[in-house]
DNA sequence: AAAATTATTTAAGTTTGTCTAAATAATAAT
DNA sequence: ATTATTATTTAGACAAACTTAAATAATTTT
């Protein structure tokens, strides 16, 4: 089956936000997307047709196991780039995201192998998040949160979900990356901010809205 | 200025065809881009309204500055991965056209440079083709020729200006392939055919349409 | 359970890049 | 210098992917 970039991504996004079963809503996809839901309506139409998803009116969207095939080798190219731009390149993990969005698209299996295998068939991507082989299997999820949400003690940072450069700049001025380890010192519930600490800089005090946008997962 | 991938690939047509000075007509270009001239000429309006090449009703089209950099661009992003194709991928030469026209719109001044950087700054690409820099600055193009018109007897091949897989799957049968040393034995003239020999291999005999389509520089 | 709110869909219109068919201009042939 | 041919442009339409505004369905609130 041949399909456009856009119908690419609607894909991705479903995938992305169906996340185990459950069915992902127009507007959801909206906002995901950043498009209006009425053209999301549209795409369901069409991607019903092609059999990639299953879709009733007023009842959601979940992916066929053709639809799931199809987001996992978009996201196989998109990690597998995304190795390349870290490894290779010496890009930084927070801006290698908007070009593999780019890179992803070029469909061609012979590339994706060739790449694969000059990467040294990496399993995970510079966000560790695990990378589908050619069949589309891969190794389960991480179990992610945000700092927020967390409950071990000790943490290693796994993403930043929020790509504001305002934040990424404060997360530099930090020193914390991908990678970085954390300890949680306290919770101060009047704010529910979080005072960390990471080895060899002072604790510092984060607000709970830059702890919503870091992922972590215990060490 | 935000092009379209659309626009990006007349400017690199434009440029391709134009070589040189003399205006690129409607029809060439729609046969280079294997569309219809009435496309171009609606696309020829749009170019002209950005800025991008001089055009008047039936006067064809030349490039302005601003498209002549720009067609540097796509032309440099074009073959340093194809390079990247050859060197790092082992892709063969004849493999990576049609790659390469995917990956050159992917627009980022950081990705290329990074890229030039990672493959050792090359100056000339897979086909023996200058690789602008940054600034569009490149060697003078190679002064290459069609095998039939050749005047030299020794002579490198530098390209295949066919890309159709009978022609590819020839030239790997009789092991001619980029980069190949060929000596003219005689060129017969009742239907144009040339007797050619590759060192350590049997002389044989090319119909001129083959040797149409087989680029060549003067050793 | 009716009213209010929110989510989703439909309808109609836009933009980009294409197409076909018809009209016009430029060039070549007699 | 007409006529014929070829090249180019215009006009009108189409598909993809989007938009806004209005209509309808689903969900929550009271």
């Amino acid at each position: 089956m041949n399909l456009s970039v856009a119908e690419e991504n609607y894909i991705k996004a479903i995938y992305k936000l169906q996340e185990g079963e459950q069915a992902v809503t127009t507007n959801a996809l909206a906002y995901e997307l950043e498009t209006k839901p009425a053209s999301v309506t549209d795409m369901a139409k069409k991607l019903k047709e092609k059999k990639l998803i299953s879709y009733e009116k007023y009842q959601g969207i979940t992916l066929s196991p053709e639809g799931r095939k199809t987001a996992l080798q978009v996201v196989r190219r998109h990690r597998l780039w995304e190795c390349f731009l870290v490894d290779k390149l010496s890009f930084s993990w927070e801006e290698v995201h908007e070009l593999a969005e780019e890179l992803e698209h070029v469909r061609s299996e012979k590339l994706i192998s060739r790449l694969s295998e000059f990467l040294g068939n990496p399993v995970i991507d510079p966000h560790g998040d695990p990378i589908p082989d050619a069949n589309g299997r891969m190794a389960k999820p991480r179990p992610q949160t945000s700092l927020d949400q967390a409950n071990a003690r000790r943490l290693v940072v796994t993403a930043v979900s929020d790509q504001s450069s305002a934040l990424l700049a404060f997360l530099n001025a930090k020193s914390i990356k991908l990678g970085t380890q954390l300890e949680i010192i306290a919770h101060y519930e009047f704010d529910n901010s979080i005072e960390i600490k990471v080895k060899h800089q002072p604790a510092i005090t984060i607000s709970e809205q830059v702890a919503k946008n870091i992922m972590v997962r215990p060490l």
